[in-house]
DNA sequence: TACGCGTGGGG
DNA sequence: TCCCCAAGCGT
């Protein structure tokens, strides 16, 4: 296998975006913070949010201190708003079993509610400057194209972890660069529709180029329609209670006019299950 | 393993 | 107009 590090490595030293997680001495507060946000919502929209948390929750102890109200409100429309909720659970975590201090471990980040595979190794290197290998739909398809030379990478397996460690360099600082470059080119270049290929720094090195670009197939998991689903229905009503007072709505007065009533009533007992709503003397308000 | 889970911008 | 896509996680 030719090697792919360095190339990677020195097109990221000259081409990566200034954002606000790349900034030295931005924090594992802050990573952590912003790796929740970008799980499944894309840089922009995250960048204001994650400004107006950091100001408003400096620590994770300050986060802990607040109401799970205050930041199922604060994450606003960011979009699957458990995220919320989870984060607020782990800064409450992180006070009570690291003494406040986002922890070093992947195990321990792993420990942590709504942290999974990415987010504990992306804390851990990203934050720390540990080498661990950090896969995210960039990676899996950067690797899928440049090394398997295929047309899209697979469902997410767990052997993507092992093939992304072996092609970790050897040095933490460069193993911890190849990971953001790697990242960083699928999401800039290596694109899931469209790539730029023209501008990409390892095309002589690419499998899927030398197959001649084949369209190998596409067995990515579908996402379910949107429009007239559970989900919008859900993110209606907490879109009413997050623009509501503490006290929140009758449930009787709750999404009243929306068109089948069998599925609001599923939206609100679904969000009151994740604790993503209390129901209280015939109100529904965000957890206090 | 496969599914449910928000929201908005771009092709 | 839709449909695709976005630094995933828990179950």
């Amino acid at each position: 296998m030719p090697e792919l590090a360095a190339p990677l490595i020195e097109w990221y030293r000259k081409n990566a975006r200034e954002l606000p997680w790349r900034a030295p001495g931005f924090g594992a507060w802050g990573t952590l913070v912003s790796e929740f946000m970008l799980q499944q919502t894309p840089v922009n929209r995250v960048i204001p949010h994650l400004d107006a948390w950091l100001t408003r929750w400096p620590a994770p102890t300050d986060l802990a201190a607040a109401a799970p109200a205050d930041a199922v409100r604060q994450w606003a429309n960011l979009g699957y708003p458990r995220r919320a909720l989870w984060l607020h659970r782990a800064a409450v975590e992180i006070r009570d079993r690291h003494a406040g201090v986002v922890p070093r471990g992947v195990d321990d980040l792993l420990a942590l509610t709504g942290i999974g595979d990415y987010t504990a190794r992306a804390v851990a290197v990203f934050a720390y400057g540990d080498r661990h290998p950090v896969v995210d739909t960039n990676t899996r398809r950067v690797i899928a194209r440049a090394v398997g030379g295929r047309s899209q990478p697979g469902p997410p397996t767990r052997s993507d972890l092992a093939d992304m460690a072996g092609l970790l360099p050897a040095g933490r600082e460069d193993a911890a660069m190849f990971n953001a470059a790697t990242m960083e080119l699928g999401a800039v270049v290596c694109t899931a529709r469209a790539p730029r290929c023209d501008s990409c720094p390892i095309t002589h090195i690419c499998a899927w180029r030398t197959a001649g670009y084949p369209d190998t197939g596409d067995d990515r998991r579908r996402q379910a329609r949107y429009e007239g689903s559970d989900r919008q229905a859900r993110g209606a009503v907490l879109k009413t209670l997050r623009d509501a007072d503490a006290a929140g709505i009758r449930t009787d007065e709750l999404l009243a006019d929306w068109s089948d009533p069998h599925q609001r009533d599923r939206a609100i007992t679904s969000l009151a299950d994740d604790g993503l709503i209390e129901l209280v003397n015939g109100s529904a308000r965000l957890p206090h």
